[in-house]
DNA sequence: TTGGGAGTTTGTTCCAGAGCAAATTGCGAT
DNA sequence: ATCGCAATTTGCTCTGGAACAAACTCCCAA
């Protein structure tokens, strides 16, 4: 795959990668390159599944590059998206939680580059890592406000704020500007969206549409730009 | 308020309140009663909050007797319920996730025995005690996991299916057996379960009504009877 | 350059369940 | 006892958005 002029290049494996990821900031470099040299790295293209729901949860990740949706596949076969996981994050911390199974399934929104440990390192990192385990749990809790707030959306909302929340949601997180307004960072479909949402892709089309009319945005296929994203906070509220 | 027959009488205060608690299970009888003596214990009536979201997290708290639900208020004011906790976990430990404010608002679903500690002895529990910081994360994943799971449900489930799914967590959690069916422990209102399962108390109204003809439950005001649990399991699945 | 598949749009139908309204039942307080 | 309120039940109407169907558009690969 070319590189798209608003992907950033890879970055290459070398202490500067983890020290600005909070869950490593403090620590030294000497540190920082133990933890390197006992990391495995890989690329994934987009829509791959980095661990599987249920699946024995032998390593825990990193997310240097990309992004990663958190999913449930339902007794139906349907697919559910709860959580979306920018880069810098750490991924199937299974151990901190005290299981030994992978929760859910995360699988790759875009092309992505991750860091991988084996778990049996896990709990020597906890220990031996200044501020590894507060920055692990701040994010572990974050997730849990994030998902919480989904339940409240889906509870009270109508299927237009939800989209909307969402759209804003992705531009907080992998907003990148254009003349134009806001790009999502990552190629995503309106199937996704619906996941996302609760919806299906129809009626995400259809608001879509429905937006594009009004100006508030833009879209061509995989990509979105959000030209007025007040507008959208309006229509997120109800 | 009078004890009704099932309700266990409440707890003295002596170390063998915790001792069978997870968070406090590996720690000797010494160290529990200095982290007795250091808490606040106090009953609180049905309704009431514990504390609320948004407030600054002055205290982490132990529910030893009752159930609390974690609830959320929308901008238009309705409630809605993301969790039901029950007697012997945490509460509140807003440190643990690196939040210095409450993120949902605890309110006893029952009379309630809850125990509460300052929160500037948070890092010092997890600090000296053994297995506090694993068993807390512990709750955290799991709670994080139920979440989750209520988001699947409300995205791909009927409301009668998640009435019945609602149902089943709870007698599972709190069931207590009778002679006709296992009875859900503390008092529980059609609004309450509609707050739970994201649905009107007109719906839940009807579906009760409609279960309890066909025998499968069987209900007063603020009280439910599941007379055929598999019933229930059948319906759940849709 | 052309065919095919993935992604998208749009139209139409239909129904679960929300909203509104009103009656009924039971419990607790005086 | 009985009044008053809270909880529950039930009927009726109305609508958001799902489900089904079909056409269209873009992109890529041969």
């Amino acid at each position: 795959m070319v590189d798209a002029p608003h992907r950033k290049t890879l970055p290459r494996l070398d202490e500067s990668l983890l020290t600005h990821l909070p869950p490593f900031s403090r620590l030294e470099k000497r540190q920082i390159r133990v933890i390197l040299d006992q990391a495995s790295s890989r690329r994934y293209d987009e829509g791959v599944a980095i661990f599987e729901e249920a699946h024995p949860a032998e390593r825990f990740y990193m997310l240097l590059d990309g992004y990663v949706r958190v999913i449930r596949i339902t007794p139906n076969g349907e697919q559910i998206t709860a959580l979306h996981i920018p880069a810098g994050q750490l991924l199937g911390m299974a151990r901190a939680i005290g299981r030994d199974t992978y929760p859910a399934t995360a699988m790759t929104a875009s092309e992505s580059l991750v860091l991988s440990w084996p778990m049996h390192l896990w709990d020597s990192f906890i220990r031996d890592y200044d501020g590894f385990a507060t920055e692990t749990y701040k994010t572990v809790g974050q997730r849990l406000g994030e998902v919480h707030n989904r339940v409240i959306e889906m509870a009270t909302q109508q299927v237009e704020q939800r989209v909307a929340n969402a759209l804003l949601r992705l531009i907080n997180q992998t907003g990148r500007k254009v003349e134009t307004g806001i790009e999502i960072d990552f190629p995503i479909t309106r199937q996704d969206l619906s996941e996302l949402t609760a919806t299906t892709l129809h009626t995400v089309s259809r608001v879509l549409s429905g937006w594009e009319k009004r100006g508030v945005v833009e879209s061509k296929r995989k990509r979105i730009t959000v030209r007025d994203p007040h507008a959208l906070m309006v229509l997120s509220q109800g």
